[in-house]
RNA sequence: GGCCCCUUCGUCUAGCGGUUAGGACACCUGCCUUUCACGCAGGCGACACGGGUUCGAAUCCCGUAGGGGUCACCA
């Protein structure tokens, strides 16, 4: 038997550092044991996902080292895939469960749902779908649904006995069934949950170990259980702890930079993210903690794997991304380092084209362009409040934080209206509302135009800077945060199908 | 709140019945050095708590506490 793992990272929003991290383990083990490092891009919400952030993931993953295999597919060319254009499969997969009955069809309103579970949540039952469409005669619901009306199709789950999930790692857990809900498999758009498709997928590829992170064992009974309803091989279940924020909650967007293209634009060096990823949670062998991702997998050893949640502390990268620009290169081989971050004419040639019309002098330029090639700038609190309050440029930088959250197009020109209508919106004159935002994008009152070098600077820096900037104002107290996104939903109430 | 997982210095961790509980980051002190950094030497600092089992427990078992995850037509 062939070893084959795999990763199935969601295409929405910017690739995350713990999906490197859970994809490094899975390629460790996979190349340990001579077996397959599989990729599948997890997609099965057209309406959230896009092209664009699954060529981030793809990008990131390839920067940082973790080469994917081609290895069994459903249809098509090698390589990683969409799943929305292979729904029939789990059309078809799904009416097998139908078939032998280990699946129903569900016609509750997304009202009814609701209701259902405020009722519950008040009275303190169990919280899940009470089983109201498992009497519909199963003739009767297929030509309801024959017929055009909105369905899903729910799994058939025992009320009663115990559900023991294997984990390499943990050895047995035990789930009563009366408390796995009746998850849906098929949404009424067509598509397929999670659910249904990973464990689809993963059969269909043959993969041996699942290792995912830990938040999925609450999930892993309905998981077991539709293995056992097609009558297949269940695959060997590893659940790596989850990275955490300094507070040891789960590892988040709000409370830390998470993207991996934030520490590329940050200047750490591929080699030095990824050896960090591997001390979260694993140690060589022999105790050293800087190794390649080739001695890694030479050494690796999935026993070695500990189980409590690992802080994410950028101090000890620093440290060793340091070690790696010190002991790995040569003034020259830095130089190249240097070119394949910013200086190269991809990056630079815009910003030469913004300084030219600016500077007197070609010693002029550094200080002009300096933000360019830095992480966080400085900024003073005094200069940034302008004379007026404080806490009023902190809440206009916090609610355009937001908004440039959820904003994805970042060219020059999306930039320009989306920064006008927040301004607009806040019902301030232009020219006062983008005041700040100068000063905090290029830590200088004299600099490069602002839409232009946010574009240049791209969003994960841009961002960084402005939340950087709203803890130089005293930061946002958790009082002060839901006070703001009152005002934000408010002002800027987001169509339902725009994601933040 | 229900269910589930986890628990060694502030942080990452070694340890898998007998150790003065080891290393690394951070912090502090000193040396090196025109400054800083690097480097070197040293220091501070942990087995969550309570019961068992055992001649002996950080290691095994039970309980408590704390932290986390999860309870969607998201993954």
């Amino acid at each position: 038997m062939t070893v084959r793992t795999r990763i199935a990272p969601s295409p929405t929003g910017d690739p995350h550092v713990g999906t490197a991290y859970i994809a490094l383990f899975n390629y460790c083990f996979a190349k340990k044991h001579g077996g397959q490092f599989l990729l599948r891009i997890e997609d099965t919400d057209q309406v959230r996902s896009s092209e664009q952030s699954e060529k981030q993931i793809l990008d990131a993953l390839e920067w940082l080292g973790l080469t994917w295999d081609e290895g069994p597919r459903v249809d098509g060319p090698h390589g990683p895939y969409r799943q929305s254009e292979r729904s029939q499969i789990y059309i078809d997969h799904a009416a097998k469960l139908l078939e032998t009955g280990h699946a129903f069809r569900c016609f509750c309103t997304a009202d009814r749902l609701a209701q259902l579970r405020a009722h519950q949540r008040e009275s303190g039952e169990f919280q899940g779908y009470d089983g109201h469409c498992m009497s519909i005669p199963a003739d009767e619901a297929a030509q309801r649904a024959a017929a055009g009306e909105s369905h899903v199709v729910r799994m058939k789950v025992p009320r009663e006995g115990k559900c023991v999930v294997k984990d390499y790692f943990r050895g047995d857990i035990e789930f009563d069934w009366a408390t796995v809900d009746m998850q849906v498999l098929m949404k009424s758009d067509g598509l397929p949950t999670y659910h249904l498709a990973n464990v689809v997928d993963d059969h269909l590829m043959g993969i041996t170990h699942v290792m995912r992170g830990e938040e999925w064992i609450s999930s892993a009974p309905k998981h077991l259980l539709l293995y056992e309803y097609f009558g297949w091989e269940v695959p060997q279940l590893m659940h790596l702890p989850l990275l955490r924020n300094p507070d040891k909650s789960k590892l988040s967007k709000r409370k830390n930079p998470t993207s991996i293209m934030y520490y590329q634009r940050m200047g750490y060096l591929p080699e030095a993210l990824i050896n960090y990823l591997g001390m979260m949670a694993w140690t060589m062998p022999d105790g050293e903690e800087k190794f390649t991702l080739a001695q890694m997998v030479e050494h690796f050893d999935i026993d070695r794997v500990s189980l409590g949640g690992p802080v994410f502390d950028t101090t000890k990268l620093g440290w060793l991304n340091g070690r790696y620009i010190r002991e790995d290169h040569t003034a020259a081989q830095l130089a190249g380092r240097l070119q394949e971050w910013t200086l190269n004419p991809e990056y630079g040639f815009p910003i030469l084209e913004m300084a030219q019309k600016r500077i007197e002098t070609l010693s002029d330029l550094g200080p002009l362009v300096s933000h360019f090639f830095s992480g966080v700038v400085p900024v003073d609190a005094d200069a940034l409040a302008g004379g007026k309050d404080p806490n009023d440029v902190k809440r206009v930088l916090q609610l355009a934080l937001w908004r440039l959250e959820a904003h994805r197009d970042w060219t020059t020109e999306a930039l320009h209206e989306v920064m006008k209508d927040t301004g607009e919106r806040l019902e301030m004159k232009l020219r006062d509302f983008l005041k700040p935002f100068f000063l905090v994008i290029s830590g200088s009152a004299v600099s490069t135009p602002l839409f232009d070098s946010m574009a240049v600077l791209g969003p994960d820096i841009t961002r960084a800077r402005i939340r950087a900037a709203v803890e130089t104002l005293g930061g946002v107290s958790k009082k002060e945060t839901k006070t703001l996104e009152k005002e934000y939903a408010t002002l800027f109430a987001p169509a339902p199908s725009e994601e933040s």
